[in-house]
DNA sequence: TGCAAATAATTGGCATACAAATTATTTGCA
DNA sequence: TGCAAATAATTTGTATGCCAATTATTTGCA
């Protein structure tokens, strides 16, 4: 089999080259790909545990751990914890993260667009599916 | 937008899980999938530049500098230099390698086609096509 | 021919990303 | 009630992955 015929390669090759179109325009923000996607998930349910928000963005915990340093040494995010449960952090939005909210939003779904747009409506649905039948979940 | 319908968080999702599959499948082989994958590469065109070995991986060169390092390390491969061009490098198969060849060769069918076999012909072609339209060249 | 520009690869710095181990706290059951 | 098991998050260690800068070598042109 032809190695461009892997669709791991071709998903991690288009999934890298897709991330850098957002690192480029999320320069001017200070930052990330990953951090801003952490971001776009807190507008979406702001207040969470660490635990919820790595099943909402299928990262390890471990990886948020160090995402949400430097987002919260940033001043974007605050971890804060509650008297019923101290094993637990929330994660909150600051007022700056909130004041940004337009700005990063338009980006998610312009830089979204930007790529949907080049599907048909067909491919999109087929795209939608063809995503839902590789994902992992207990097998092999 | 909601956050699961982006296509780039789509595909690096997808793209983490699948790393995994592989990565289980690889530690009785002692590399990791960035690793599988050159050696892939390599199999199907060995004693090629790091330049364009890079460009067949769709990688940054820095990044299969240490990626080669510790293939290397473990004897996999081993960086040759010609008089021709002593700023080339050429990566050449040890005989390690080639001796693995049967079996890492099977490893990336049989994985590949337990990710193909969910998909049926027609979700194969458009998959194919949309991750052709996906990629990114030198536009925004 | 000589030297600036181009090319090939590495280095250094930073940020993911995961697995295994650890710490702290809470649960649940004997 | 007491303590083992479970849970939440972090720490540690290793490996990507990219970018900018650097080193070494080769090209090409004035």
């Amino acid at each position: 089999m032809l190695f461009q015929d892997c669709i791991c390669f071709s998903l991690g090759k288009v999934s890298r080259q897709m991330a850098k179109v957002y690192r480029d325009r999320l320069i001017q923000y200070g930052i990330s790909q990953p951090q801003f996607f952490l971001l776009i998930a807190l507008y979406e349910e702001d207040d969470i545990l660490i635990t919820r928000l790595s099943e909402k963005v299928a990262l390890d915990k471990s990886t948020l751990t160090g995402i949400l340093d430097r987002l919260e040494r940033g001043g974007f995010v605050k971890r804060v914890s509650r008297p019923e449960n101290r094993r637990s952090l929330y994660i909150c939005l600051t007022v700056k993260a909130q004041t940004l909210r337009n700005d990063l939003t338009q980006v998610y779904n312009e830089t979204n667009q930007l790529f949907f747009s080049r599907l048909s409506e067909h491919e999109r649905g087929v795209f939608d599916e063809v995503m839902r039948k590789l994902e992992v979940t207990s097998d092999d």
